[in-house]
DNA sequence: TCGGCGCGATGTCAAATGACACTGCCCGGT
DNA sequence: ACCGGGCAGTGTCATTTGACATCGCGCCGA
């Protein structure tokens, strides 16, 4: 169930990673040209800037934040992608959402509260890390920054209010096309895909963590949307050919497109 | 399934709701008194006293707020419980979260955005009433504020993530008992229920649409988990012999007290 | 006093989903 | 060339969960 307890990622996960020298500055940040994120404006970017610390790498399949320790470190993604998930204690594992960039990463780290959650990159990913402990004054220097905080953590409210709605409500099938759409509007929305299409690597046994289904039911599911022409989606792709056919099936509803700040 | 939309509850959740012109003055607000809440402190009481614009009330089985529409007003739990749920288009219904006293309803309103889910109360209830327009001052001229806004919104994302573990990865019997436990301690913390107990009106048809089961099967697991003595779930009362019997079979984790900040 | 209604409970059967054992394929290391 | 590991796919059978029909009970209003 949970693959990430096979003796190789352990000793990868564990070392500690050095904070890279070079770092992008803020005002050549890459993610400007993200159609779906709104990007923050000159004297925004001049205090993120001032509070970001460092930047971080690191490799598919290692952990960034491990569930339980209290983090000292909040993130933003700058490039690349990662899942957010639980485990049981009997080992099961729930992934709770895929994270995109231009998202944080590690809000709860920002309350001084024990993480209820593991974070680890599911492709090579760059990330901003910004200290918790002078976190409190972005609030108090700059309240648009803080607004847009608490819009982002609404954001991601929102987003687990869909999944949540998933898992209650819809079967097999429709789980799989919803999480397809889901992910591949967030690969469009952040430069990571191309229209239809994403790029990236997910193993049936992560989709079954994430939809809460048994992998060989995943793997059947998957087969039966192949052949309703819906969803093909193999090991390193994830294509949708008709969006609107997708979306209706799996009874999505509302505006798939909201422009996000980020940080 | 969506037992919302028989007529009798339809007609008395349109009626306009007169702003009650009674208002407790923020300084004798009762939920001082809870533990599991810490209160403002004297500044800021004072400011959201100002911000508050008046109070609400509505009887069990109303509606507050409606799936699609731009709300212009955000609320506060003053006394009472409601739920928040979401519609499907086929009639489906997800029960997303119980909201307490203390508890923000509304927070998407902040942000012009459309609701994706509607709140009804589950008791008659008492509401501080906020307008939206402003909201956006309270970040500005009250950084603490606005830093417990956003505590407050990973504080929800962090209930959804717990529910989203049970719909996963849980059986119906884990599932409810996990959902009593939450429910009794969301109770104890805000005032609601006694140790152990909590009487709350909570209909079989509730249960399924929050945990994602069938009526039926609901009301089975029930009486397995009655027969085991961990939980007994009446219509108006769920009870907890042993919580932390209760606990370890629903698999959960974590603290369950971390006092909680309001507005 | 009668009927309607909301809610819980049950019986029976069907469908969805899971468990387990096994195969084939690809790929990288030696 | 061989081995081992990760991953998708399959066959078979068990378990969980759902669908549908029905009943009993308490409540309330005509």
């Amino acid at each position: 169930m949970a693959d990430s307890d096979d003796p190789k990622s352990l000793t990868i996960a564990s070392r500690q990673q050095p904070a890279s020298a070079d770092r992008v500055p803020c005002k050549e940040c890459p993610l400007i040209h993200c159609r779906g994120l709104s990007a923050p404006d000159e004297g925004q970017r001049a205090w993120i800037e001032a509070f970001k610390s460092s930047e971080a790498r690191y490799v598919r399949g290692e952990q960034v934040l491990r569930q339980g320790v209290r983090a000292t470190r909040l993130f933003t993604v700058l490039e690349g992608v990662l899942i957010r998930y639980r485990l049981l204690e009997d080992g099961r594992r729930q992934i709770v959402n895929f994270l995109f960039p231009g998202d944080l990463v590690g809000l709860q780290a920002a309350f001084e509260a024990e993480l209820t959650h593991s974070v680890e990159a599911m492709t090579d990913v760059r990330l901003c890390v910004f200290p918790r402990d002078r976190f409190f004054d972005l609030a108090v220097s700059h309240p648009k920054l803080s607004f847009d905080l608490t819009w982002m953590a609404a954001r991601e409210e929102a987003a687990l209010e869909d999944h949540l709605v998933s898992l209650g409500q819809r079967n097999a099938q429709e789980r799989l096309a919803y999480l397809a759409v889901f992910l591949v509007q967030r690969g469009a929305a952040t430069g990571v895909s191309r229209e239809g299409t994403l790029r990236l690597t997910v193993t049936q046994s992560q989709i079954a963590d994430m939809l809460g289904l048994s992998l060989v039911h995943t793997n059947r599911s998957l087969q039966a949307l192949r052949r309703l022409k819906l969803v093909d989606w193999t090991l390193s792709t994830i294509s949708v050919h008709d969006m609107e056919a997708a979306r209706s099936f799996a009874q999505m509803d509302g505006d798939p497109y909201i422009p996000r700040p980020y940080i």
